[in-house]
DNA sequence: TCTGGGGTCCTGCTACGA
DNA sequence: TCTGTCGTAGCAGGACCC
């Protein structure tokens, strides 16, 4: 967020890893109650990449889509000294830094690295709330006293993930989630004047300091304040967190919805008594990609949405997970994004039965003047060792439900002769399509288009 | 100038059954 | 039998997050 930079430092006990001999006498941190953790990677894919080839250290590497139509999904600090930051559109990032080095970047090489990260955290707390595979909230309380204070604790984890993985991250401290968030963002590195400054590290903001926290904040540094948002706080004369605190949440019911207007009053108030939530199961499952050109050729799009499904499937085998409800997301030329769902009686994960239902979902699009963008996405999941529930009044066969009712029942028989296979014959008599990448036939995975239109990916 | 991908949550509307 | 009300589910769109 933009906002940080502006800020004088507050009062907060802000930290450095090398300043913690320091402060320990005086740490009155070990008073937090409760002790939470935001806990956020720099710069995590390019880190990654830079690691991998120390060859690009000290250069602006962009990771992200190509420069037609793909945006930076992450950035190094020698690419920010150029204002470039991630979500920019990759064309303008290079129009900033013409020499950055652009790399596509490899999902499932950040998930390891993730994992990593995770294992870290699960030793200190078994309470470890991922956000996104850069980025998670730990509560500590349980762990104070045990392995130190919260700011000790905070130390201990950045100095291990730096000395064990080679990456750096930020640690904010707080007695809640949005206070520990907004911490984590003041430890990260800066760009003053062109120049990377280096960050805290450590933030650590006590309840006493909460107030004068948050109330020179701009309101834009708030979870749940975007641009939208921020626009129509803006036109009620509040720019500062300070001012919404003040604000009758009442008042602000018409412009935003009664569940907005009180929840954001009193987060800018240090309200916040939200619990670190482990072990979160996720509530849908997609997968989406834009095209390099825009494409209105239905065989072409049935062709990616049958590859959509695939992918989807196997995501939701690798959940154990299975869903109801069927949406196609379209983006047209002009960014219009439409959507179309249908909620199933039965819940699939066969990649035939979701193209089935997703097939008859792109037929209610309007695609004739080319779309950019096609996603296909199931939520409403139930865990997949729920027994399918056969449909007997199936109806019509030409209802894609029936029809993916069907194939979906066919999958589950399958299996089923799959499985009495593998135990007569041996696990090895069968080999998942996966396999099939060894003998150079290619599976569709979330791999194939991770940042967006890939220069050579033209339809 | 050009705006990804994978998600979550919320709102307003409509249909439907009790 | 008809009508109004209420709660719920489904659907579509929008805003937001990293």
């Amino acid at each position: 967020m933009a906002a940080w930079s502006a800020f004088a430092m507050p009062r907060a006990s802000v930290t450095s890893s090398s300043m913690a001999e320091a402060t320990s006498d005086l740490d009155r941190s070990a008073a937090l109650r409760p002790a939470i953790l935001l806990v956020d990677m720099d710069s995590f894919f390019a880190s990654v990449e830079v690691r991998a080839d120390p060859g690009l250290r000290g250069q602006p590497v962009l990771v992200g889509g190509s420069a037609r139509r793909g945006v930076v999904a992450s950035c190094s600090y020698e690419a920010r000294r150029f204002g470039i930051h991630s979500a920019m559109p990759m064309v303008t990032a290079l129009r900033l830094c013409p020499d950055a080095v652009v790399l596509p970047g490899d999902l499932s090489t950040y998930a390891q690295v993730s994992r990593q990260i995770h294992r870290i955290f699960r030793n200190v707390t078994p309470i470890v709330e991922p956000l996104a595979l850069d980025e998670a909230f730990l509560d500590v309380t349980g762990a104070v006293g045990l392995l130190g204070t919260p700011r000790q604790i905070a130390l201990d984890i950045r100095a291990t993930i730096n000395a064990e993985l080679e990456l750096d991250c930020a640690v904010g401290v707080g007695p809640s989630k949005t206070v520990a968030k907004l911490a984590s963002k003041r430890a990260k590195p800066s760009i003053v004047d062109g120049r990377v400054v280096p960050g805290a590290g450590v933030v650590v903001i006590m309840p006493d300091e909460v107030r004068a926290f948050l109330d020179e904040l701009d309101v834009r540094a708030l979870f749940g304040v975007g641009p939208g948002t921020a626009a129509t706080l803006e036109r009620l004369g509040i720019e500062r967190v300070s001012e919404l605190a003040r604000f009758d949440p009442e008042l602000l019911v018409r412009h935003l919805g009664r569940n907005q207007a009180y929840g954001l009053v009193a987060l800018a108030r240090g309200e916040d008594d939200r619990a670190v939530v482990p072990d979160q199961v996720s509530k849908s499952v997609g997968h989406e990609e834009t095209f390099a050109e825009d494409v209105a050729d239905v065989g072409v799009l049935e062709q990616r949405l049958r590859r959509q499904a695939v992918a989807v499937s196997g995501a939701l085998h690798d959940a154990g997970r299975r869903g109801r409800t069927i949406s196609v997301k379209a983006k047209d030329p002009a960014f219009k994004i439409r959507t179309r769902s249908q909620t199933l009686r039965l819940a699939i994960d066969d990649h035939a039965a979701i193209f089935e239902v997703a097939r008859a979902l792109l037929e209610e699009h309007d695609v004739s003047e080319g779309i950019r963008l096609l996603g296909l996405s199931v939520s409403n999941l139930e865990d997949a060792t729920e027994p399918i529930q056969l449909l007997l009044d199936v109806g019509d066969d030409d209802e894609p439900e029936v029809r993916a009712a069907q194939l979906q029942q066919e999958r589950a028989a399958l299996e089923e002769a799959i499985d009495e296979i593998r135990a007569r014959f041996g696990r090895h008599v069968l080999g998942a399509a996966s396999s099939l990448e060894s003998r150079g036939l290619r599976v569709p995975s979330q791999r194939d288009v991770p940042f967006g239109p890939r220069a050579e990916d033209q339809v």
